[in-house]
DNA sequence: GTATGTGAACGGGTTCACAGCA
DNA sequence: TGCTGTGAACCCGTTCACATAC
């Protein structure tokens, strides 16, 4: 709003980029802190910074979304709050399953981020029965066999998976099987899915021979590549990975 | 080796594209998969496979390390195996501290991964007195004030932070000041560090959120971005990340 | 014949720089 | 005047397709 025109859909017609979309929950985050302190308008420039990007890009991020600020004065946080919840689909709940209630599984289950943005843990499976009843993060654990049930009881589309990477590929298919259509894997392994399966994976071990590969840099040829690195993210990536299962052990037992 | 002129740098003269660098994990472990199968040889097409990309990147991939291939034949697994973990700083041995041993920490205290692939923990630290002491995946926890001492003492160049955001930033000057020049954070938080530090960032809200986002699409607009997307996976992504701290909970106390 | 290695075409994303609007 | 919104230039990465080598 603000314009005469109302706020139309500008470029937001069709499909926002994907590197967009995966600095959304940047902007969104940014902007919660400064809701929090009441802080009623931000500029790009500002906004970018405690984001961390650059504000050219900020800008043309929004851009994607519509014409949300205005000019000469800025961005109403308040307002963009709501739009960027909204595009990301934050206004609605999903429930979601976390299975393999090891360490990982647990502190994905304590972890605040997940309530505070629309995401409510249904239900934690694991597949020992000694785990079975205990409360984890206040919730008792279920057994796997009570997965596919607690899937399509609780209308579940978003899975995680914190098993250990050899039980990784079953429980994705019972997912799958039961109607979760996204999974958050963090299994060091590579899922098939079928198409219209949505799968992102986040593997600790690649993110630390990433930093190996650059350190070893620094130290041998004097900055070799060319000096300091930009901060970087875990973000999209656009290869279809996969990978034979069962390599690297995981965190917990299953 | 194969050929004539002996295998000689290529295109490795300077800088390998950091998209490639974040998938030669990807390679190394599909490779050792193959390796530990006693599989003497690979077609790119194979390995391409197994590793979740298409041939022609691979390859692509691979040329930037030099040609490691024989025409007509493939990859020879053992050798790629130590290229690859060469170029990466594998073949070193990288002591890591883990910062915020809560089960975040304790999970990546207990992730195989690391060990295997020339990560050693030399250290758990926590704030909390109450776990000084304590074992944790077979190494006892060190209280924060041993820090500095224990990043000199072990040549520590690598840190993990696993704790709640409002400490993360604090954590990781002291991180630094002590010598360490590479970080992987877990904590929702930016971090500022100087110049010369290279930061990689996880953050599982974040990831929760891309979902939600293609999710509800599905729901909503009969695949309305255009369908199906491929498999993604965390990780290189170029945007300098910051953002105001404190926003979300963390995992664990400190 | 077969599979690698790579120049060239292509496409998406970032950055620039300025027009447009409050 | 000040800051947003955006076309255009630029850059990096992916894909294509074929020359090259075994």
């Amino acid at each position: 709003m603000a314009t005469g025109r109302t706020h139309r859909p500008a470029n937001r017609s069709r499909g926002i980029p994907e590197a967009t979309v995966a600095r959304l929950p940047l902007y969104l985050r940014a902007l919660t802190a400064l809701s929090e302190r009441s802080v009623p308008t931000v500029s790009s420039e500002e906004l970018a910074a405690a984001a961390g990007v650059n504000s050219a890009k900020l800008r043309k991020d929004f851009s994607y979304l519509g014409s949300y600020g205005t000019r000469g004065v800025g961005y109403d946080v308040e307002y963009l709050v709501y739009q960027i919840s909204r595009e990301l689909g934050l206004t609605q709940d999903w429930p979601v399953v976390i299975v393999g209630i090891g360490n990982l599984g647990a502190a994905l289950a304590n972890y605040g981020g997940f309530a505070s943005r629309g995401f409510r843990v249904a239900a934690l499976i694991d597949a020992d029965p000694a785990m079975t009843g205990k409360p984890v993060a206040g919730i008792p654990v279920q057994h796997s066999d009570e997965l596919e049930r607690v899937v399509r009881e609780n209308g579940v589309s978003i899975g995680v998976i914190s098993t250990p990477a050899g039980a990784a590929q079953q429980v994705c298919d019972r997912l799958v099987a039961a109607g979760v259509t996204s999974i958050l894997n963090f299994a060091p392994t590579v899922l098939n899915v079928p198409e219209g399966v949505d799968v992102r994976k986040v593997d600790l071990s690649i993110e630390l021979q990433i930093l190996a590969f650059h350190e070893q840099r620094k130290a041998g040829g004097e900055a070799v590549g060319g000096g300091v690195l930009p901060q970087t993210t875990v973000g999209r990536d656009e290869s279809t990975d996969q990978g034979p299962d069962g390599d690297m052990p995981a965190v917990m037992p299953a």
